[in-house]
DNA sequence: GATCTCTGTCTATCAGTCATAGATAATCTA
DNA sequence: TAGATTATCTATGACTGATAGACAGAGATC
C-alpha cells in the first residue's frame, strides 16, 4: 500500500528498518569514528581510504558496501558533527536570563568549534571540493539554526541586519579560537562582551527606528 | 662578502639578482596565475600538476625546475595573494578621518575576500594539510597587519580584548560574505555600522576603567 | 674552434590515490 | 536443504605527485 516501491516479487515480509542491518549500521558509525581520527592526524582531505580500511580490518574496496564514495563518507561525517553540536546545545540546563542563555549558547559554539579542528573545518568552512552537505546531513544544522533563532528572539535580536551581523561575530570568534588558540579560551571570553554590546546596540537602534546612528559622523568629501 | 655561499671556483661575476634569470621568474608568475584559474575550477586541493604543465606548454615534471613541490606552489600562491591584498589597500587614497579609514580597509578586506573564493581559502583558513607558509610568504601578510594595527591605533583600538574582538569580527564578516552571498555586499555593507559600535565601546570602558561593565548581570549558580 | 658547465626540458617510472568488476564465502529465509 | 542476500575479497584501471636520468642548446673558458 503505502510502501516504497517494491518492483519485484512484492514477497519480502521485512519492514527493513533501516534498509540496513543493525550490525551494518553499528560498524558504519565505527568507520566514521575512525575516518575522525584519521582526519585529526592526516588532514581532512588527507584520509586515505585504505588506512580507513584497515583500521577497522577491513580492504579498501570493501568500504563501498558502507559509502558510495569517499564525498558520501564526508557527507556522513558532515551529519555526525552537526549532531553533536545539537547535542551539545541541547544536552545543557537552559538558563533563565535570555541574554545568558544566548552567551552561552555562543561560547558553546566557539568551544566545540575549538575543541576540534578538523571537524570546525568540515563543518563550517567549505573546503573539499565538489562537497556539499546532502539534506539528510544538513537536518542537525536546521534545527541548530533553530535553535540559535530563538535564543536571538527572546534577547530582541530579530531585524535581519541584527541576525546577520550576528552570524558573522559568532563564526569569527569560533575561527579566530581555531587558528590563533585551539583549545584555548582567548575569544571565548569575548562572548558575553559581543553579546552585550550587540543587544543594547539592537535596542538602542530600535527605540530611535530609522533614524540617522548617533555615532556616524561622517566626513564630507 | 656578504654573499651567499659561492662552493665552487667564485669566478661568476653575475651578482645573481634574485638567483634565476628573469625569463624564468616571468614563466613562473604565469605559472602561478594558471593555477590560480585551475583552483577556481577544481577547487583548491583539485589542482593537478598535469593540468598546470599543460596549461603552459610544459610536462609536469618540468614544473619541479620552478617550485621544488606542490606545497612549495602553494606557498608561492600564497604569498601572492597576501600582496594582492596590500597592494590594493595602499593603493586607495587614505581617508581623513581616521574611522572612515579603518571602515574603508574593512570593506576592502570583506570585498577582496568574497571576490576570490579560493584565495580567500588559502590565504585565511588553513585548508591543504600540512601547508604552512614560509617566512617569505608571510613577509606581505605581516605588513597588512601593521597596516590595520596602525588604523586601529588612531582611532583609538589598542587595548588586546579590543584587537582581539575586532580580528574576530572581521574575519567572519569576510567568512559569511564569502559562504553566504559570494561577490555581493550583504556583509560588507555592515562593516561601518560595527566598527563604530566597537569604538564607542571601546571609548566608553576606557572611560570608566576596569569597572564591572555596566550591562553585565550575571546568574547566581 | 673544442670543450665544459649550466639550464631547461624531456621520457620513463614509481608509489600512492579513489573507484569498479567480478568471484567467493557467510548468513539468513523459505 | 535450496535459494537469495550480504559481506567481503582479489585484481585492475585511471588517476595523482614525485624522482631518475638523458639530452639539447647557450655561454664561458681554454
Amino acid at each position: 500500500m503505502t510502501d516504497r516501491q517494491r518492483s519485484t516479487t512484492e514477497k519480502n515480509p521485512i519492514a527493513t528498518p533501516d534498509r540496513r542491518s543493525r550490525r551494518h549500521l553499528a560498524k558504519r558509525a565505527r568507520i566514521i569514528d575512525n575516518a575522525w581520527s584519521l582526519a585529526r592526524r592526516d588532514g581532512l582531505t588527507g584520509i586515505s581510504l585504505r588506512d580507513l580500511a584497515d583500521s577497522v580490518d577491513l580492504r579498501q574496496p570493501s568500504l563501498y558496501a558502507y559509502f558510495e564514495s569517499k564525498l558520501d563518507l564526508y557527507d556522513a561525517m558532515f551529519e555526525d558533527g552537526q549532531r553533536q553540536l545539537l547535542d551539545r546545545c541541547q544536552a545543557r540546563e537552559p538558563l533563565p536570563d535570555p541574554l545568558d542563555e544566548l552567551v552561552a549558547v555562543v561560547e558553546d559554539l566557539v568551544r566545540f568549534s575549538s575543541e576540534d579542528v578538523v571537524r570546525h573545518q568540515l563543518l563550517f568552512q567549505r573546503t573539499i571540493p565538489d562537497f556539499e552537505p546532502s539534506a539528510a546531513a544538513m537536518e542537525p544544522a536546521r534545527q541548530f539554526v533553530d535553535l540559535m533563532s530563538e535564543r536571538l528572539r527572546a534577547s530582541r535580536l530579530e531585524d535581519p541586519g541584527d541576525v546577520d551581523l550576528f552570524s558573522a561575530i559568532v563564526s569569527g570568534l569560533a575561527h579566530q579560537q581555531v587558528a590563533n588558540d585551539p583549545g584555548g579560551d582567548r575569544w571565548v571570553l569575548l562572548a558575553r562582551r559581543v553579546v552585550e554590546v550587540l543587544v543594547a546596540d539592537a535596542d538602542q537602534r530600535s527605540a530611535r527606528p530609522t533614524k540617522k546612528p548617533t555615532t556616524t559622523r561622517r566626513v564630507t568629501k
